[in-house]
DNA sequence: GTGTCGTAGTTCGTACTCCGAACTATCCGT
DNA sequence: ACGGATAGTTCGGAGTACGAACTACGACAC
């Protein structure tokens, strides 16, 4: 049984591994040479390509944040922006050979270090947690920022 | 009961909620007029002081960032340094009056807005998640960068 | 006492993040 | 063809973060 001391609201456990994820997440961009931004960025980009108003939704950025974050991201050569044949206005950001190689890479290296965040929990203990904080994200629509599955698309 | 196709792992699970919950605290962070980083340094700094080198550790910043941010916090008036008595080298950074007023707002009100994520769980279910999450954060040791209780503290 | 080493914080230069306001160019409805 | 929405970019400004180099002091040895 856990002491009370030890008890902790919902809240705090939310904020504090917020913290701790965020934490992890960081470190492992920075192993591959990226910021967390830019590896976000690819991770949204890897079962398809946006346009720049799609990923400033996703993303929660303002627009003008995000032609920086992606001039940045296709300087090093990882993204590429593709004028929308259907809208002249509009372009899409797709990942390059080698942003999809990177992408990979840091996705299955950061599912690495997050699986074992919750090491001491039991497998049926993790499929509660996924299965519970599953519902929280699907209340609040929160967008797949991060896939479920990495190239598992068609 | 779930459908498949909305079933997700643990590790997306706790990479999204990461995302949802930095995205909750720094809206509210902005309407106080702070940055969410300024805004961790309050609560961090709600139970007691710090020296610089201890707040580099609980927040994981080089000691050099940590300086700016200090610095910033400290123009705003909401944080102090206070030479440390015992060590000339050393300084402590407390919350100004002004500082601990606007961190109990800050405080209350993120707490206000993250409690109602998991509104779609019943009360035993956030339970389970506080219970659960509670300990992926004691076992990964965690600092307090978000209280328990607010000034619960005599 | 006087080295010498470690520790506490700061400074500096650089790159990145983020925003809002203003702007350009194009689409679409009338 | 006009006028209002829409897609992205540019610009200026504040903030974030790091490592390397630096200052100043404590602590231990001798």
């Amino acid at each position: 049984m856990t002491k009370a001391e030890d008890a902790i609201g919902v809240v705090a456990a939310l904020v504090r591994t917020a913290f701790l994820v965020n934490a992890v997440y960081a470190e492992s961009a920075r192993e591959f040479g990226l910021t967390p931004q830019q590896g976000q960025l690819l991770c949204v980009l890897m079962p398809r390509s946006y346009a720049m108003g799609e990923l400033s939704t996703i993303l929660g950025l303002a627009k003008s944040s995000l032609t920086g974050l992606v001039d940045r991201t296709e300087r090093n050569g990882l993204v590429r922006r593709d004028p929308d044949p259907r809208d002249p206005r509009g372009i899409t950001v797709a990942l390059t050979p080698r942003g999809a190689e990177l992408a990979d890479r840091f996705y299955t290296e950061t599912c690495r270090r997050v699986d074992v965040l919750p090491a001491g929990l039991t497998g049926q203990e993790r499929d509660t947690v996924a299965r519970l904080l599953g519902r929280v994200i699907h209340d609040n629509e929160v967008p797949v920022v991060f896939a479920e599955s990495p190239p598992d698309h068609p």
